[in-house]
DNA sequence: ATAATACCGACTAGTTAGGTCGGTATTAAT
DNA sequence: ATTAATACCGACCTAACTAGTCGGTATTAT
C-alpha cells in the first residue's frame, strides 16, 4: 500500500519534461533540479521510453523528451509502464478455491476500481497548472 | 501498492466472526475454515483485540468475538489497527524541502484522499449480505 | 488433573525496493 | 578525427519488510 519511488521519481520527471515543452533535457539537468538519483533515473527514463512515454535523443545535447501531448497522459498509464504493481490483492485475478463463496473479495474490487479510476483520471497537464 | 496478507487474512477472520453473530469462536476453526495458517492467525487476532476490535476468551470453549457492532467496522479501521501502511507516500505528511513547489504532491493526494474516503465507507456488514 | 484454548517473544527465510557500478554506443562541436 | 557529453545496458549489492515458524506460558471448562 505504497507508491514506490521509482513510480515517484518518475513523476517528477515528466512533470519537469511536460514543462519544457517539447525541446529534450538531458538527465543530468532532471537529476540535479528534481534531487533524484543519477544512475537511478537513468533506468526510469529508459523504461519510460520503453513503454512509449518519452523518446530520447543520444549525444551532446541530447535527452528525452515527452512522447505524447500531455493532456494525454495520465498517473496510470505511468503506474503501468513503470510496472508499479497495481493488483492490490493477489486474488482478484488469481486463482482460488474460496473465490465462490469469499466475500471480503468485495472489499478489494471496490477498492480496486476505485483507486484505477481516481489514477486515470489524473492527467500530467492537470498536475502543472 | 498492495495490500498485506494480515490485512486480507484480519478481514477473513473479521467477516467469519461476524457470521457467528456474537459467539466465540476459536482460532482452530477460523483458522481451518478461512485456510490461515493458525500462528500467524493468532498474532493477528491479538492485535486487533488489542486495537479494540475484538474480544477474547481464554480457556476450553473459549475464542474471540467482535468487540463491536458490524455496522460499525469499516475495512478503513481494520487497515489502521493492523498497522497497513497507507500512507502512499512519505512527503505527504513528512517534511519536504521541495515541498511547496512541488507538483506531484497534488497527485498523491488525490490518490490518497480517495483512497481513504473508500476504505472507510466499507462496513463489515456490507461485505456479509 | 486434563485438555483446549489464548497469549507472548524470539527467530528466520525469501522477496523487493532502491539503488550503485563499470562499460558501450552515439552524436554535436571543435 | 578527436573529444566531451550524452543515452544505453546488464550485473551486482544492501537493508528493510513480509509472512511466517517455534517453543513455551497462562487461563479455564469439564
Amino acid at each position: 500500500m505504497k507508491i514506490s519511488k521509482k513510480s515517484q521519481y518518475g513523476l517528477r520527471a515528466m512533470i519537469h519534461l511536460a514543462q519544457k515543452d517539447g525541446s529534450f533535457c538531458s538527465l543530468k539537468e532532471i537529476s540535479e533540479k528534481e534531487l533524484i538519483p543519477f544512475n537511478y533515473l537513468e533506468k526510469i527514463c529508459s523504461q519510460m521510453e520503453k513503454g512509449g512515454l518519452l523518446k530520447s535523443r543520444k549525444g551532446v545535447y541530447g535527452g528525452y523528451t515527452l512522447a505524447k501531448k500531455h493532456e494525454d497522459i495520465t498517473v496510470g498509464e505511468l503506474f503501468r509502464c513503470l510496472g508499479e504493481r497495481m493488483l492490490l490483492v493477489d486474488c482478484i485475478d488469481g486463482i482460488c478455491a474460496q473465490k465462490k463463496h469469499c466475500k471480503s473479495i468485495n472489499a478489494w474490487e471496490k477498492i480496486q476500481k476505485s483507486l484505477e479510476k481516481t489514477i486515470n483520471s489524473i492527467t500530467l497537464i492537470s498536475l502543472i497548472k
